[in-house]
DNA sequence: ACCTGAACACCGTTCAAGT
DNA sequence: ACCTGAACACCGTTCAAGT
C-alpha cells in the first residue's frame, strides 16, 4: 500500500509518525472534541497507532499541551501581519498584535484557555505572549519607539493582562456545552433560567445577551494605547523610584 | 469512640459528611496539593471516607468543582466589605469588589484558574462575577449610582474582563512549580535561563523580575473606573444605535 | 528504526451489599 | 441512614518484545 499525503481520514496513516504530525493532530482533537476527550489512546487512533508510539515524540501528557501551546504561538510568531518591520509605529504593532492573538483565540476557543492557564516556564513570562520570541520582540518593538526600559515592561504587562481578560472571556462565551448534550432544543430560544429574584437580570437580559465582544475589545484596546502613551511621555505605571 | 469537632488530623472523622463538609475539603486539598492532585479517592481518603461516599453530596468530580467555585464566590459576596450599602459610591463599591476578588484570588492562587475557566453556566454569565447573585447586586449597584441599562452592562463586562486578566495573571506568577520538583535550590539566585539571543529580555531581566502586581492592579482599576465615568455620562462602550 | 502487547498503578463511577 | 467492597471501563506510562 503506497501512503498517500492527502488522506485525511480518521485512523489513516499517511508517512512515519512525528512530533509536528502529533501536534497538529493534537490541535485538531481539541479543537474537535474539547480538552477533557483528548486522551494520549484516542490521539493515538486518530493518528492510526496504539499510544505508546506518541512517546517517542512527547514525553507525556503534559508535554504535550506545552507543546500545542508553544506551536499555536510560534505560529502567530511567524505571520507576517505581526512583524515589528510591518508595523508604521507602536500603535500600529500592539493593535496588529492583539487581532492576531485574537484570532488565534477564536479559531481554537477550545485551545486558548490552555493558553491561558498552563503554568509558565518562569514567573515574569505571561500569558499569552508566553514565550522568549514574543517577549524578546515585544520589548525591542516598544524601545525602538520612544519607550524606556521601563515603560516598555510595564506595556508587556498591561498589554497582557487586557489580552488575556477580553479573550478568555470571549471564548467562554463561545465554549460548546460540556459533554454530549441533548442539543436538540428546537427553536433558538435562549432556555432562560428562572430569573425570579433577579429582577435587574430579567431587565436587562437582552442587553446581556448581547454579544458585543468585538466593539469591546477594540474599544479596550484603544483605551490601553492612550494610557500606553501617557506613560511613555513620563508617567509611570508602577511608580518609578524618586531616586 | 467520641468524635471530637477540633481534630484536624488526615484521616480524621468528625461528625457525619456533610456537602459543605466536602466541599471545604476540596479547597483546603487544592490550596495544599494543587488542581491535578484532586482525586475522588484522595479527596475521600482525608475525610476519613471511601470515595463512593463522596457522590451522597456531589454528583461527581465536575460538579465538584463547579461547587468550590460558587463556595468561594458565595463567602465573598456574604462579607461586610463588598456590601452596596457599605460602599459611599459606585468608584467606592467597585474598589471594594475588585480588592476582594483579589483577595480570594491570592488566598487560594490554585484554585483561582478554576473560577477563571470552568465552563460558566449560560454565556452572559462572566467570571470571576459568575454568580447570578453577583450580577444582580452589581447591575443594582451601579444603576442606582446613575449608571443606564446599558452602561451598567457595559461596566460589568468591562469590569470582570479586568479582574480576569489582572488576577489570573497574578496568580499565575505565584504558581508553585509543578510535581514535587527538586526544590534543594542552594541560594535565591532565579536560575536564570540561558538569554543568549534575547539581548532585551537580558538587560530587563530586573525589571521583569520585579513584583508590581500590586500597583498594576491599583492602577489599571483607578484608570478602569475613569474609563467608566465617561461612559456614564454619555460615552458607550458598545456603540449605542444611532435609533 | 519504529511500533506494539502486555502489564502496572492508578482513575471516576456504578451498584448491590453491609452495618 | 449512611457507608463500603467489589467491579467496570477507562486512564498515563513503562518496558521488553516484535517486525
Amino acid at each position: 500500500v503506497i501512503p498517500t499525503t492527502s488522506d485525511t481520514v480518521s485512523g489513516a496513516r499517511r508517512g512515519p509518525l512525528s512530533r509536528h504530525r502529533v501536534v497538529r493532530a493534537a490541535i485538531h482533537y481539541i479543537d474537535a472534541h474539547g480538552l477533557p476527550d483528548l486522551t494520549m489512546r484516542r490521539l493515538a487512533s486518530t493518528l492510526g497507532v496504539e499510544a505508546m508510539s506518541l512517546y517517542k515524540h512527547v514525553s507525556g501528557r503534559d508535554n504535550l499541551l506545552d507543546t500545542v501551546v508553544e506551536a499555536l504561538l510560534d505560529d502567530l510568531y511567524g505571520h507576517p501581519d505581526v512583524q515589528p518591520e510591518a508595523a508604521r509605529d507602536w500603535r500600529d504593532y500592539l493593535r496588529r498584535v492583539a487581532n492576531g492573538v485574537r484570532q488565534v483565540a477564536l479559531d481554537h476557543p477550545q485551545v486558548f484557555p490552555l493558553v491561558a492557564t498552563r503554568p509558565p516556564a518562569a514567573p515574569w513570562i505571561r500569558p499569552p505572549l508566553r514565550s522568549l520570541n514574543w517577549i524578546e520582540s515585544f520589548l525591542r518593538t516598544m524601545e525602538s519607539h520612544g519607550f524606556g526600559e521601563r515603560q516598555s515592561v510595564d506595556a508587556y504587562k498591561a498589554f497582557t493582562s487586557f489580552l488575556l481578560g477580553h479573550l478568555l472571556l470571549e471564548v467562554a462565551g463561545r465554549q460548546v456545552a460540556i459533554g454530549p448534550e441533548e442539543t436538540s432544543r428546537v427553536d433558538g430560544e435562549t432556555p432562560r433560567a428562572d430569573l425570579r429574584g433577579y429582577p435587574h437580570i430579567r431587565d436587562m437580559a437582552g442587553l446581556l445577551h448581547e454579544d458585543t465582544a468585538s466593539t469591546e475589545f477594540a474599544s479596550s484596546l484603544e483605551n490601553l494605547l492612550r494610557r500606553l502613551a501617557t506613560m511613555r511621555d513620563g508617567a509611570t505605571l508602577t511608580e518609578a523610584p524618586v531616586q
